[in-house]
DNA sequence: GCCAACGTTGGC
DNA sequence: GCCAACGTTGGC
């Protein structure tokens, strides 16, 4: 492997259908947007350790609470547009493609290849990783990606 | 709608 | 630098 490059990483991005879907995702299409408004550091620091072309889930809290589909990252760490705080910054990603068949976090916590997900372990955290294995076997579950 | 878990803030 | 008070997230 070439110097200053390393393996694609995998991550989980967490939000609210009602306010921003994956559908409103989709919708932005290859220019897709900025993960904007997190305010919790440890999800900001997950967000300053992602690469171009790093994948992850979108996953649909409180309503559905289910991974639907596949994003990637094509923006590196900046300030979050919508701060005034510097601290705070976000990556841009787009969607790739829905899953075939959502994910609940139900069968996540059911399946033991997955009980050091943080998902599963850690509730509250909106921007988390996924390891290598972690995210095949999902994607394993859901029976790929549409399209 | 409740509340447990967790993170942040601010007084000391 | 501790920790009580407070706010928020998100599963239930």
């Amino acid at each position: 492997m070439e110097k200053g490059h390393r393996l694609m990483q995998y991550w989980l991005f967490k939000s609210e259908p009602n306010v921003f879907s994956f559908d409103d995702l989709t919708a932005k299409g290859d220019k897709g947007e900025e993960w904007d408004g997190v305010r919790n550091y440890q999800a900001r620091n997950n967000m300053r350790a992602m690469q171009l072309g790093d994948r992850g889930f979108f996953y649909h809290s409180n309503i559905g609470k289910e991974v639907v589909g596949v994003v990637e990252v094509i923006a590196l760490a900046h300030p979050d547009s919508k701060s005034d705080d510097p601290r705070w910054e976000c990556v841009d990603i787009k969607a790739i493609a829905p899953v075939i068949r959502p994910i609940s976090l139900d069968e996540a916590k059911a399946e033991p290849r997955l009980s050091q997900m943080v998902l599963v372990n850690n509730s509250r955290l909106s921007v988390q990783p996924v390891s290598a294995e972690e995210f095949a076997t999902i994607l394993e579950l859901a029976g790929g990606l549409k399209g």
